[in-house]
DNA sequence: TTTAAATTTAGACATGTGTAAAAATACGTT
DNA sequence: AACGTATTTTTACACATGTCTAAATTTAAA
């Protein structure tokens, strides 16, 4: 990301901003990541290309703060303290939100792209980086041969695996179901 | 891959598959993926890019055919009937062979692309395919509330996520060890 | 309201991607 | 060795990506 959004952003920025991911919503719902170019996003939002590389490095990196409005907007309760032994339906939890907040996006998205598409693998990495940060603060009291790392890299794996057969691969199961596959899966 | 790889492939298309991949795992061991061009893979293979595109889809597509015969290189024992219990032992340790093979080529990589870069995924994902087509036909007779195919998923995952951190992440530990830690993150 | 600073824009440039059709070449078969 | 087929190469084209610069415009502050 090219701007810097910690500083606090002009009214045109924001415009600029909303524009870009308005416009990059809107063809991902009607066709291939692939097949959209930066050309088509500049057309649909009325900016010039050197706009868009004002703010972004590159469409991968558009996409991505597309998916960090997509976590900000679905209004997930702020993170407060959980005993470690609720950790998993945490996390789980919020981006179970998150995600549900914006099934038809995610619908679309799995009839567009292959299963396995860089953009499947985009929103899948951006929150299991999210579950990552997360589990890995609250897990370091545990003591297991295994790196702590692995640990939280492993419960996210198994925590996107279940969303992303759920969302993407859309097969509809409620919160409590999604939990207890992942408790399955982690041999609990 | 345009190519038909199953039907037997004359000496010329041989020498031409060849001399693609070898420019292919050339640039790999300098650069990093992203900055290798198609251009520049034909220049050193001493191709016309339209030949190229004869071959192959597009750089993604080599690169898997480099997983192929990465693959085929390391010979591997041929399958023969494992005990289900023994199963992720078994696909761990084929995968663990091929990568021990072209350790320097996991560290090259390493060292030149960050840790989730398209090309890291690739190879995950063109190993983790392998371990699902192998789990997935010898777990059919499990039982559980978890579809079979999340199950093979999962654990094709962890199988994964350790390799990764053994060959990619470069922490040195022997396949007797790898498979204490995917045993004990998959709670066994 | 004015002005200095910051941002945005237009356009050009170099490079890369992918397709298509015709021409040249290599190859196995006879 | 010559033939006919299949492959490879040449050539040309259309479009995308990413960078750069100078000019225009907007913004924040006096």
């Amino acid at each position: 990301m090219k701007y810097d959004l910690t500083k606090k952003s002009t009214k045109g920025a924001q415009r600029t901003l909303r524009a870009f991911s308005d416009a990059m919503y809107k063809l991902l719902a009607e066709k291939s990541y692939d097949d959209i170019s930066i050309n088509e996003i500049c057309k649909i939002s009325n900016f010039p290309r050197a706009t868009f590389y004002n703010y972004f490095e590159d469409k991968k990196d558009l996409l991505n703060y597309c998916w960090l409005l997509f976590k900000e907007e679905s209004n997930i309760e702020q993170y407060h303290d959980v005993a470690d032994e609720d950790l998993q339906e945490y996390v789980l939890g919020q981006i179970f939100e998150a995600m549900d907040q914006h099934r038809e996006l995610l619908t679309q998205l799995a009839k567009h792209n292959a299963n396995n598409s860089s953009i499947v693998s985009s929103i899948y990495e951006y929150f299991k980086n999210e579950a990552i940060t997360i589990l890995k603060q609250h897990l370091k009291n545990q003591t297991s041969k295994v790196p702590l790392e692995l640990v939280a890299e492993h419960y996210s794996n198994t925590i996107l695996l279940v969303l992303k057969w759920i969302f993407i691969e859309n097969h509809p199961l409620s919160k409590r179901e999604a939990m207890e596959y992942v408790d399955e899966l982690l041999g609990k």
